[in-house]
DNA sequence: CATGAATGAGCTTTCATTCAT
DNA sequence: GATGAATGAAAGCTCATTCAT
């Protein structure tokens, strides 16, 4: 079995085969949880699925994770709400032009979230937020208020920068959120389903944001 | 396929009210599960609610459709396509800068589609489709394909015409695309059940595509 | 099949099989409910037993009675609650000695309510009552209460035509209500598994009657 | 059956720490069964919760006890009985009328077992005597029994010196008994958890054996 | 001896689908 | 054709019991 990556802090290995079992189960049943999820939606993942992927029993899921629900929102926290305080540290130290920094923002994101299976959760959570309004609220929480903050910040410096022309953030937020989450719609569905819907993330990626940035800059934009 | 007699404002009216009944029942269910399926999903939508907004029987639906799966294929085939072919004549004949083409487009996507019912169809189909690859295959052809279509008529338009910067096509129509089907999506789900995201549909869309045609058009584009 | 007993009403008996069915169903239902529950007690007893034991499957009972709970409910009402206003009206019209009234009380509450199965929901409820608070708090409403009123009203008349010394009425009610209550209890507990304990109820009601009587009445009571 | 640790005083105390928890573990483990079988039932008594509550682990209760019905068998055993023969001793030597015999034998009964968690076994006993027959006859040996016989004395006693009515022994105990079981009932059931039916139990029991008193006795009974 | 992680049978409830009428 | 009563396979979750350490 190879370690699995979130489980990154393990200074002294556990003694026995027993501890280290326990300490892996969690991150094994949130690794199976995540590409169930991902790949077939929540309601239609059963719990047993998930077990017998990180093979286990029903009973010992329910032992580290209280419900189906709170399964899935220890899913989100670990694949994604996660990295935004690193995320926010690095814009912190962000030196150069906005519209690098938003290159940045975009590439980076795409790396961390968007080629991952997390993109699939926003997916799954733009798909069943109706039918599973806590999580809905939760997934807000967590994701979209601080993601849409991060965004807001990037856009915000380059009005207060004089880089960009001023503008409704409320609004100017989706113009950076509506390329990211298509494509992570897109990605995981009609865009693996169809023939000819296939996309070229980063040439897909590279145009929206250039565009983009030759619509939002007061002058044009060096690459 | 024949035109189901819902669509129709029926020259040749049946016999007897039993007939005129008998007849219309296949679209009386249809309508009804459009609403369902559209309010609340594909799982959450029972069979018997459709019954029931149709006025008949769980039994009578399962004459006509032989699965709920079936039932939600023929909502689809009924619901979307029909309106391009008008949609593509009226870009035929419009005279005017390709910029307002453009906002054009996108209104009038808004009124037709976008503030519909058929919008949740799309919502739909980004949601299920993983599970419906038949149903996908055939939302693909009858639907994006028509539709990316139109999208790139009007910019190879604005390339023509000397309006707008030289672009790869395959990839500009995602630049149209991506707000619609965001905001499609954002409407019948996030945006719907978080506080806080509830978005202005014509303040989104002025916004989208005014950035976008600073973006794509070689001068400013003059509203 | 016989018919059950609660289905008195029937003048025109439904004229298809289907039909006569259906309208069974419920009461054939209660009647496995009451003799499981009563057997085995609430907790203990599956509605899968129930279904089975009213030839009927799991899915049919919930056609028919919302929960468990719904259907121990429906039970108590069609077992005891329902005979409440036919008791009171035969105290209305009681003529005769109030210690003879107390003896027809509690001789009849033996013949219509004590000898059933129905004193099994008694002990039943004493039993469980802890572990199923919304069912207690039902018990209460629709048996206990009204059972208290129909006994305080024996006594008060006693008192109220000089046949009874005073008393506090809160405590009254449980001279009466403690020895049919225990005989509930007895027969469907310790008196029905240990040799020794068998009880003549007749032998043992008369005992606390003529015994609680004498105790009450202010002169020497007449059989 | 060993007299288990906790029961005595211990006079000759164990060498270590380690060994007094050792002997000690199958006593704590019974106390902290008993409080909770009384306060919840048996069924929704967890095995964990009892452990827990004895401060081991759940492995360990299964290391005393081979399953959790063995559990309450031993709860029985050990809480009740070895009460009755001083009890006896007192009645010997009683000097008085035997009204006061009686009332002092009830307030005995209360102020011994009504009021502590013993009357909470008597409850639990007749909840599930039906579900556990071996356990029911061992009650029946140990507790009805003896019980029985005590009351039957003093009933004797009062036929025996001319101020009782003569009566049926086997049916004149219950007399006696009922009030006390059904208060021991009442307080652990219906009479906890409905408002309305809490019960002074002084008031109770005085109402109870003056009115049986009165019932009972030849001559007025002077209190 | 003691632990507590792991198990899996068992429970109530839902709902797409069938079929006798 | 139309009905709606009946079905039974799932599903999420609990908890007594086991057993490797």
């Amino acid at each position: 079995m190879p370690l699995s990556p979130h489980q990154t802090d393990c200074p002294s290995a556990p003694q026995t085969k027993h501890e280290r079992r326990k300490d892996a189960r969690p991150g094994e049943l949130l690794d199976a949880a995540l590409s169930l999820f991902v790949e077939k939606g929540f309601a239609a993942t059963r719990v047993e699925e998930v077990a017998n992927l990180a093979s286990v029993s029903k009973g010992t899921l329910f032992l580290y994770f209280s419900s189906k629900e709170d399964l899935f929102k220890a899913v989100v926290r670990e694949s994604i709400s996660g990295r935004f305080s690193e995320w926010s540290a690095e814009f912190d130290s962000f030196e150069g032009s906005t519209a690098d920094m938003l290159r940045t923002c975009m590439s980076t994101w795409w790396a961390r979230l968007g080629s991952t299976k997390a993109s699939g959760l926003s997916k799954l959570m733009m798909s069943e937020a109706r039918n599973f309004p806590e999580l809905a609220a939760f997934y807000q929480q967590e994701v979209i208020e601080p993601g849409n903050a991060l965004i807001q910040r990037v856009l915000q410096r380059g009005v207060d920068r004089g880089e960009f022309r001023p503008m409704d953030m409320k609004y100017g937020v989706y113009l950076v959120l509506a390329p990211m989450l298509f494509l992570s719609m897109w990605k995981h569905s009609l865009g693996t389903c169809c023939v000819g819907n296939e996309l070229n993330p980063e040439a897909y990626i590279a145009l929206q944001v250039e565009t983009l940035l030759t619509g939002l800059c007061v002058a044009p934009a060096k690459p």
